[in-house]
DNA sequence: TATGAATGAGTATTCATTCAT
DNA sequence: AATGAATGAATACTCATTCAT
């Protein structure tokens, strides 16, 4: 059961290249991002990230399959920040009304500072969301993302603190439509839905329930 | 002060340059419309559609500037059907409350039958919602578009019917958002946000005020 | 039924642009066969031939469609000149038998003066053979090129000079064989099948009668 | 003169080393053949090979100096089993006349059944057909492959078949370029010399003697 | 008014190959 | 022995736009 000197050898430099590897990865990733915001969705192109990060553009395609590829990685990487932020906005609440609010205004958030990524998820590339939501329901991880809502309703119900007789998935599709449509407003129109429309909306939200 | 005979020659001829200008222009803008819808913003180009009506692409820039400028012409056409259909749905009605619900109601509709219009109208090209605003806004046609709403609820609360002391601009920013949240889910997340749910949704809407 | 001055000239503009477009077309044409001889049918590519004559990429775009235009172009050039060939050697006799060998012989003699021709037409591209024979046979030329011969089968037939009973098709057919056996060989393994075998194998065929 | 055990495990390691080294070579070759066949000489890439065993692409390099070596070695190949499939259907007769014959059909046949190799072997890349015939005469195998045949008409003079002052080399190249005329037609212009045309032609051809 | 000519910039992607490890 | 990293060179094609006519 020893481990040979060559095997630990092996294991290090095994270890050293897959470093080596999610380093690239990384600043590929958020060279694109960065690009992703400074020229837009259409604009977005392998070889300015490439050029960006000063490699030659086949090198992208040794970390990414290919255009789309990239693309869904950053799509994965935002609804992991995003999820991250709803849950953690959840948790700092105990009773569901609270939670509701606390998430409301934390998914606002997020699209507000994470303008391109929030784009990307809910407002220019509605197959990768249906597809990842796919994933996630075949792993049993119903509840992830927008879905956390849906939990939160229900567990509301079931305290007593809202009407058992609502369906819970349409609550929870119509609170997201509130919250969305804030949060796109502000984003693709800040002339017209100005960071104070934004507040007082956002005020507006709890009186829905 | 008479007229001679050679200016009316000239003003005729003058008037039938221009008719057959803005047939041309028309023909244009309908073509572009076409297009923009079957193959939306992204793959719309200038080429395609001068192909359409069967003329040279550099024709098109003798009656736009270029590209964008065409777009914003497509863009203001966007925006009077849309707010010809909003006013329409309000006319139906005489009380406040259900002109609000009928506007509501036929937002959404117009979005989801004509997603890209409503695309460009209000989630790609803010910059061109904020220029036509401000120019309306100069002619003093401060209440066009989706800002019937607050129009109505000014009204509304001169009628008693809604709490005077909140500020009506905001009032109807957030109802936009509502609607706008719910309509641009159903055009970019159509299997996340299905037609069921938007009914539902559109259906809970009443119930925030 | 007099000719405007002005139509006079825009007629003579015309045909100034067409014989521009045309001689356009023309080098692009000559260029794209040297090109082809030199690298290959393989390495040709539209760059170079724009490179070739001195112009961007782009321009041919606006005599060709695309690169298959461009080579079907070339490739129908080729069936001509090929035709001619065979014709002006067949009307220089008048018996079958040696309008046969005539034609064997300037079939050869083409093959091996314009190999980069011969190969389009009978060696890299049998699909747009199909393709530009059916053009033919519906337009009523069933006769041109390779099909000659069978023309000539069938006249000396008629003459009682052949046998009556044989297909002339297949007979047609096996003759195109034969020297297309000599020509493709003389093309692709010159080192193998040299000059004086050519000559040899040609001096043998009419034997075959 | 005795060998040292150190010896002898060199050697058996050599082997061992030899054998691991021909068996990656054959992978590689038989992986090779069936991409060629599936994509053609065109669509032939080093890399999908290498996918298609499972290794990295530049592991091929360990075995094959480039891309043109590796082609060279399928051409090898090719040519055996082309030889082969000559040899095997002379063998089947004794008299002359009909192993000229046989060895007609099969040669036909062998293009046909693999049609990329033929291609190959004749009619892409006679600089590989010289290098490798001179390699061949150097060895002392000058009847190898097409040059069976003029080994047999050789035979067939010395047993009085065949008029004895033709010069046997140019019989041979004649009779070669018959049957090549048939299989490269068939191959590359299979619309206009179909199976039934080939067949013909196959019968056409004893009588040319 | 309309258009032909031409271009420059740009796109994703594929490939053979070298080099260090 | 095998491979990961990286690259340079290509390719077909599309587009918005300018200019002279």
């Amino acid at each position: 059961m020893t481990i040979t000197r060559a095997e630990r050898i092996r294991e290090a430099s095994r270890q050293r290249r897959q470093q080596r590897r999610e380093n690239m990865q990384n600043m590929i990733h958020e060279e694109a991002t960065r690009q992703l915001s400074e020229r837009g969705y259409e604009g977005f192109s392998l070889r300015e990230v490439a050029e960006g990060i000063g490699y030659a553009p086949t090198t992208i395609y040794r970390y990414f399959r290919d255009k789309d590829d990239l693309i869904f990685s950053l799509f994965e990487t935002a609804f992991q920040s995003f999820s991250a932020a709803l849950d953690s906005a959840r948790q700092k609440h105990t009773h569901p009304t609270e939670q509701l609010e606390a998430i409301g205004r934390a998914y606002v958030q997020f699209a507000l500072d994470h303008p391109v990524q929030y784009r990307l998820l809910f407002m220019e590339r509605g197959d990768l969301l249906s597809r990842l939501y796919e994933r996630l329901k075949l792993a049993g991880n119903a509840y992830v993302g927008p879905m956390i809502v849906e939990e939160v309703v229900i567990s509301g119900q079931n305290q007593g603190l809202f009407p058992p007789e609502v369906n819970p998935q349409y609550v929870a599709s119509f609170l997201w439509a509130q919250v969305h449509g804030i949060a796109s407003l502000g984003i693709s129109c800040p002339d017209m839905f100005p960071t104070t429309v934004i507040e007082a909306s956002l005020c507006s939200l709890p009186k829905t329930f």
